[in-house]
DNA sequence: TCAGATATAGCATTCGTTTGCATGTTCTCT
DNA sequence: AGAGAACATGCAAACGAATGCTATATCTGA
């Protein structure tokens, strides 16, 4: 590697950046005084404190994040594992928390996992920039990822996923109870039949929004509902669609376990099984993206509480990193049911009588 | 407790970090060896190099990039500036991003600019960090901004977005080509009475987007398109679609400059207008997100070819970042024209004689 | 065979902070 | 007024790696 020491001389001559030595020398002070003006509650009095920051605002300083991480091990970012962009819940998660950390100005470093990229390496990487937390969206969850989890150095929290019997935290909408809710809805409105499409087989979302949801129409004294599988996608939804459609009798209504692959059963049911909805057949999915809402699928959902769910998750980085004790918490938030035109509501149903 | 030996083992490999000093000792070599074992271009032996990477290997040893950014000024981030995660092309990007980032074992710091935050106020905060480049796909650019990209001590690259007169990187879609070509498609399918329905003020895409698509339709003999706005928003869309219902005689084809948008205009022609996609109306996107393909709008719509460019963009950070001349470059892509259903074949359509 | 060129390896310094320890200062209470 | 306590401040040693220089081996050619 040859020629090289040319550029560098370029750049650090027209942008040397101020460091704290240079807010001590214009302060009058030592540089320990100037990082504890910048570290709250350590032991600094209010004059010289007021005098470093004066000095640092006319120079322009900022403690820089990578020496400060050496030491202290944190260097202001929160990692974010994240693998299914194609969901649009995800960058809806990843936006507003990208927001609400920078109001604390914290930074979000992303990590999305590869073809062939084990998650539990993606960990160990993270941990080596000194993250202050890592917030996993991800679905896979390998027991080698919770051996990682478990031990890691940092505040881990799963996002819109629990593992049970795992030491790590966890922020979740009320999965079961949101599925109890929608059969109790269908019930209700005179759905006798009703189907559930699956997402990804293991992931605790789908999981339990189906334990809920078979529960729901048992105590409604309806049938189990029929089944079909997706993959949390919206092709996965057509084909789902397509499978329900091929049922000798197919169902009066669909519980899709997420919006994005509601949409494809809708468009499914719709497009090649020429059904009306709601007339023909009910569709409901879960979370309530964007899309939902849009006039050609006005699907009825079951809204996650993002904003809540990242508040909690933030507390808990929060709490862990201010060394309260690390205990686990699994943190389950209520969500509500959105009706819109892919059922009919509960009171123009009731017509005709059970 | 067997399960407690397991997580001191694990402790032991993840947590407790190993140092440079910890792999030298295992090697029998100072630090320096360990370090130079990892730096590509470098003076060391082979035989020592080796021994070095075993001995790193069996420690699970990783260079912490914090203190090697310290020194080197780069700490294998790239900072991704992001702001309309609503519109899906650009989580996509994100995506694709972070993968071939990923590959280089480098990393996404992402910045999504807040309600009051400048994004010239970003810019530093990421540079602190010791990004090794910076990527913009940020609607508004102001002076200000300009000015903190064209002094940064790092490449920055525009990301589907350009600016005149600006000594900065830009990669894009050949925009003007694009609009140009979906004019001559319209204008081949018989169409006579174009609309166009423009973005946010001030955003370079849609302007080139127009700039194209009139000249296509001028080239072709037709009048000057009618002309709605909207800001790149489905809600938009939907809105610009009434405004043009609204007209003594409204358009019997419509360019929208992205397909988001697009996807509302198409529902609003449909649900609020009564109009029939294709029969009545014509309706052509900008981008090919996932949802253009979707059974209920399939969209024809012109693709942006974000492999290749994030490609050029990755190039361009590489290029900058080795010490070549950091001449600015702006590079235009071709992309390409995707018929689907929301307008007809020029073959079909040429059938019926007006 | 020996001077001189050429790879390698190590020492010590450096990057920009934080922080334990020691040294003043000021304050409080008896 | 004097003895501690409580607070402020600076010094210097980390943090973990990169790198200019120097000191050795090793190699080259005449």
């Amino acid at each position: 590697m040859p020629k090289e020491s040319k550029r560098q001389g370029l750049l650090k001559a027209s942008r040397s950046r101020t460091t704290a030595a240079d807010v001590a020398r214009a302060a009058g002070v030592s540089v320990s005084a100037v990082s504890r003006a910048f570290t709250p509650g350590t032991s600094i009095a209010q004059g010289t404190k007021a005098r470093v920051l004066r000095a640092a605002k006319a120079l322009g300083y900022q403690p820089n994040p990578l020496a400060r991480g050496l030491i202290t091990r944190r260097s202001g970012m929160v990692a974010i594992l994240m693998a299914e962009v194609s969901n649009p819940f995800y960058p809806t998660v990843l936006e507003t928390f990208a927001r609400a950390l920078s109001e604390q100005s914290k930074h979000v470093m992303l990590f999305t996992p590869g073809e062939n990229e084990a998650l539990e390496d993606l960990l160990p990487r993270a941990f080596g920039y000194g993250v202050e937390g890592v917030v996993i969206t991800s679905a896979k969850l390998t027991s080698e990822m919770m051996a990682v989890c478990e031990t890691a150095p940092v505040p881990v929290v799963l996002f819109n996923r629990t593992v049970e019997g795992a030491d790590i935290s966890a922020v979740c909408c009320d999965n079961e109870a949101g599925g109890r809710s929608i059969a109790r809805f269908l019930a209700q409105g005179g759905r006798r039949r009703a189907a559930f499409v699956a997402g990804l087989e293991g992931a605790s979302t789908s999981l339990y929004r189906e334990r809920g949801f078979a529960a729901g129409l048992a105590e409604a004294g309806l049938p189990a509902p029929l089944r079909a599988e997706g993959d949390f996608t919206f092709d996965g939804g057509l084909r789902a669609a397509t499978e329900l459609l091929a049922l000798k009798t197919p169902p009066d209504a669909v519980f899709v376990a997420n919006d994005i692959m509601a949409l494809g059963v809708l468009d499914g049911l719709r497009r090649i099984g020429g059904l009306r909805v709601p007339e023909d057949v009910w569709v409901v999915g879960f979370d309530d993206i964007a899309a939902a809402a849009w006039p050609s699928f006005d699907l009825t959902t079951f809204r996650q509480p993002i904003n809540r769910m990242i508040g909690e998750t933030l507390r808990i980085l929060d709490l862990a990193e201010s060394g309260a004790p690390n205990a686990p918490s699994t943190v389950l938030l209520p969500g509500r049911l959105i009706e819109r035109g892919s059922t009919e509501s509960a009171a123009s149903a009731v017509q005709d009588p059970p």
